[in-house]
DNA sequence: ACGTAAGCGAGACGGTACGTCGCGTCTTACC
DNA sequence: GGTAAGACGCGACGTACCGTCTCGCTTACGT
């Protein structure tokens, strides 16, 4: 019964979780690349000053904050079945910070971060293309193509979803992701 | 027989481009967030109290640029059969201007104009869902979810094609992007 | 019955007179450092490369002003008959023309103006008090002293005198002035 | 026992001085409407957005120095016997600060700063004039024409003496004054 | 009276200063 | 040691004037 590193001084879990939860509040309102320094400060009262004693600037505190959040997201490898629990995980995970991601993937978004969203889904995606092995039809994309195709439109299928105010649980969300990516991956319908 | 409304003072045409062409430099240099007025001017050799004569803010110089170029690559409504020779239309397009939509659809990109992008190529597949009709399956998802589904994806995989050096022709990307989307669509590989 | 130079292009004429009244009123309105060539113009409705292809700038506009209105000011040699018709025509001139007067006397006026005044009232005070001859008094300071003193002097009362509305007429003021001058002047007053 | 309020970070007192010091050395140079923020920052090694951290604008930064200067001018209330030490002391002021005075008084000056000097001045002979109780003279000015008459006498007689490199000691221009304003303010020689 | 040279309007352009804002660094004092 | 307070240098922003410069139109003048 450990817990050894993570005890860290009472004041600064505060400012750091206070700091973070100012920029999500903020970015929500108006958008990651409107939100400032100062913005985030006051929000939180915190000085300026210590800001910087934590975070080199917004991007990352961004960063961090992602950091923490994507381990939620990140199953434990034992429990990972790979497409199915997973991106149901996945999907409820998004729903929980649904504004964040609303704005973070939109127009108002960080290009970076949702690239990285978007690598991290093609990660997902990667160990069930390998299982098709070669492909028959000489006609067929690369992979990396395909990953990035099949990435790009979850990302783009979520997106929509939150600006749409999730039409449909996480659960509804996830067959109808389902459908399209089988199709697209090429996996013929059971 | 003159050419009724088009002539515009040459210095100003002069002006116009060559701001144009300092922007799309810069950017495919450093990104668009870290381009600066001050940047585009002094590339273009233009006075910065002139750059604001023509331009809002570097985003309205973005958008011209854009409104221009966007022209070129809707084709004449006469000669679009859909998606047959718009799309290799579109690809050569943005093989013309491969660093430019390289960057600006990357991580150092810009949101809005990646959305806007997005919107362009989802416009282009409306048309052809709206043939499908009423969707048999009852677990198919909305027409608007696979708009924004398939238009994601076509965005993802032009941008993997930009930046891996344009592997294959426009034609050979084509014929990919077909295939992929043919799946995605729903319709039956004949 | 000549008039050999003077006439000039009516558009010329008109140009010249409506910038003018527009520099007046302008400076009435706002001082005379918060006029810009830009308001000029736009009050005149004239073009501002047409202001320029007149005065080099709004001093220089001032300047002929003066110099015109001036004229007004100076009566002819002959009929110049020293301290006391002099100096009426000048406060009637100045009534005429209070309003600028005020303003290009006072806080917001022009510091070269108000010393271009002061040396014009300063040299029709230099015949008189050259006839005094060398002073019987060894304490009595210099000439040039005296002159700027009194100059000063009565260009500080003009400017009482327009700030306050002009109480009393130009006679009035004349004499008061005198009666002040004639002490400062160590004249015996007759 | 320690000296409460006055303690201010070193700092702002260094910034605050230096930029004085270059506001009245580029006044001197090339007048005071010539001088820029920026020529003040440069001369003083300070930065731009620094100078708008303490002052408003070059207007602002010459009334606080005026007032701070002013201070030293005012005598304290119990060694003011006034039109006699008060005026000696003024003038040894305006001697230290010699080259100031002569350029914003003179033609490159600001004319309210002109305008307050005079004023002060004024309140220095308001007490003196009060004094004289009724005029006797049916023809004698108002109170405040003679005020404005003699406070603008004054300057301008200090404007002369600076632009003359200060011909006699402040002393011997004190006596002067004092004979010039004895026989303005009706006083009886004796 | 009328053709023509001028005056003029329109406006692009390069400059320069303005005042504001946000950044990241630093020092000092407090707790 | 963490924090508040805040001075400072830096640099971009968008605006406002300045003075110069074409380029056509129109208009008063002189023959």
């Amino acid at each position: 019964m450990q817990n050894p590193v993570e005890i860290e001084d009472l004041r600064v879990r505060r400012t750091r979780t206070t700091l973070q939860r100012a920029l999500i509040e903020l970015t929500v309102e108006k958008g990651f690349a409107a939100v400032t320094v100062r913005d985030i400060c006051e929000r939180a009262m915190v000085n300026r000053s210590t800001f910087y004693r934590h975070y080199i600037d917004k991007y990352d505190l961004l960063d961090q904050y992602a950091a923490e959040v994507g381990k939620l997201t990140t199953p434990a490898p034992s429990e990972n079945d790979g497409l199915h629990t997973g991106p149901l995980q996945l999907l409820k995970h998004v729903q929980q910070f649904a504004d964040f991601y609303r704005v973070m993937l939109g127009q108002n978004g960080d290009p970076l971060f949702t690239q990285r969203f978007r690598e991290n889904i093609a990660e997902r995606f990667r160990y069930l293309l390998s299982l098709q092995g070669a492909p028959t039809d000489p006609n067929t994309p690369p992979l990396e193509m395909r990953l990035n195709y099949i990435a790009s439109a979850v990302v783009g299928a979520i997106l929509w979803w939150l600006e749409n105010d999730q039409p449909g649980m996480p659960e509804q969300m996830g067959i109808w992701l389902r459908q399209l990516n089988s199709a697209a991956l090429g996996a013929r319908p059971t």
